[in-house]
DNA sequence: CTTGACAACCAAAACGTTTTGGTATAAGAT
DNA sequence: ATCTTATACCAAAACGTTTTGGTTGTCAAG
């Protein structure tokens, strides 16, 4: 029972088309009218109904996102951040954000498309582009307005944000190889996500540079997780010759990895060096405080809402 | 240019209302009939338009749900894990979930008021109640949906899904006094939060069934952040005498303070105990491990959902 | 034959907006 | 007196559903 226009109407004793168009400040209306119009609307707390809004004007002024997480659970600082600045940005806009979890895959794709053609979302927000990206690929086909964060590899006539990976790898391995490491160990992303090769270039592309060469053996598959860094972390430690440095793709297997030097009987910063990338909070707290590259990943939300 | 019903009915050559109930199987429509609009819908890819759905049917299927953070940027993973499980839940129940953030206060209030007449959403999700709580009085007094985490003091007669927080910390307490401390810092969550309280009862009934005194200069009050743990834990082992555990209020907190000892020379879980609550993921990686109280947040949040 | 019951269908209303395409009145120009 | 222009207003259509309250045949029972 909410107040609907009709029922201003009916207080101020003009029609619905009137009211309306009073409240939208239309030139053909008078200004007491729009005066008497505004007053009642204010005092009976008139609020549009949205829903009416929306299959009127064709639109839902809603953003969706779906976030691409294996396993239900998920706890990634990252995407909370990013989540924060693209909702923030959304809300001061007056859209909506529609945000879902799915795996990728088929079913990924499933709610992208059910989530258009029910006229759900006006657009979508795309994170962590894959190489080769099914999802880029559907909405640029079908026309669908969508912003990415990240790249796909080769295409990249569509709207997107991205980070240099490349370049801030590249400044990271430089550093390490600067304090005297030659024999470093690295823990990249899944092969399949895009920014997990730029920043294994980066790595590639410093090494190059002061003619060491890159060791397949020293690099390990990791999948981003704090867990699996440890794990990561345990196998290249536990080799007869270990790194002396390990460049961790992100700062959450960077923190797991610091845990499993630690078990290992390492010092962290003294036997072993260890980089993560993100600078998420977290980050500053382990000890020693975490070397990584500062990503501004709720600006970037905002920047791609 | 989504089809509609109209569409269909163009096709199959009956009528809107027929092809509306064929599809909803209602029984006063033929066997054949219903075959026929079945594989028309199918194969012309109808999906209702979820907004013409909404307006009709006066409900939006979309459950709110605004989170009283501090700052614009936030990275909890309390939050993350509790979003997940009470999405998670929603999606499979063909519910959208309107994730906002808005610090406590009138500006949050009113975004519920928003939501709620402008028919966005059905019911709302309460998270981190507060000893006397706006919403919850609000909600409760308009008598829109709504489910809690979290009770408030004194008035429960609402729906809400709880944690026995006072038994957690009693548990946590005795196991620290098990351990032969009996000086015991404290660092509490934000007062006006239901369960700080609750916590910081649970630790008092400890002591006290040890007949020990609570020492309320050994209790500092904390912001729930990482940050704040470090800045109140500095404090507390800066003291002359400093405790010898602290019991921090959250996990994020405890973390922020095991990284303030051992900046200030103290060997965690050797000169100083430390414990959180919730058991996040980042808890079993500290070193070492994080004493806590595990909390399935993420099926805390389908059981609200 | 009628009557009643039943099966299969559908036109129209409703949800609450915004927009389209008007009309009525008054004032000024011819 | 007639025409034009400007001002203030509004009925109706539209958005795409679901539901209401029918109507039309057909067939069996009386």
């Amino acid at each position: 029972m909410p107040i609907t226009l009709e029922d201003i109407a009916k207080r101020v004793g003009k029609s619905i088309t009137t009211v309306s168009r009073a409240l939208h400040d239309y030139d053909d209306v008078s200004a007491e009218t729009k005066a008497l119009v505004m007053q009642a609307a204010d005092e009976m707390g008139y609020i549009p109904s949205s829903t009416a809004q929306r299959l009127q004007k064709r639109r839902s002024d809603t953003i969706g996102m779906v976030l691409p997480t294996f396993g239900p659970r998920f706890s990634d600082p990252f995407f909370s951040e990013f989540i924060a600045g693209v909702g923030n940005k959304a809300a001061s806009m007056g859209q909506d954000l529609l945000v879902s979890t799915r795996p990728p895959g088929d079913l990924e794709l499933q709610t992208y498309r059910l989530n258009i053609q029910s006229g759900r979302v006006d657009g979508f927000i795309i994170v962590r582009t894959r190489r080769v990206d099914e999802r880029i690929k559907y909405l640029h086909e079908t026309n669908f307005p969508f912003v990415a964060f990240g790249r796909t590899e080769g295409l990249d006539d569509f709207p997107f944000v991205d980070e240099d990976s490349h370049h801030g790898m590249y400044l990271l391995s430089k550093h390490l190889l600067g304090l005297g490491h030659t024999r470093i160990g690295c823990i990249s992303g899944p092969p399949e996500l895009n920014f997990s090769n730029q920043r294994l270039e980066g790595i590639k592309s410093a090494l190059r540079e002061v003619g060491l060469e890159y060791d397949p053996t020293l690099c390990l598959q990791g999948d981003m997780t704090q867990s699996g860094g440890y794990i990561n972390a345990e196998e290249l430690l536990s080799l007869d010759q270990p790194p002396t440095a390990i460049i961790a793709c992100n700062d959450l297997m960077a923190l797991g990895a610091m845990s499993a030097a630690h078990k290992l009987g390492f010092i962290v910063g003294q036997d072993i060096s260890i980089t993560g990338f993100d600078d998420i909070p977290m980050a500053e707290h382990s000890h020693p405080p975490l070397t990584t590259v500062n990503q501004p990943i709720y600006d970037i939300g905002e920047m791609v809402c």
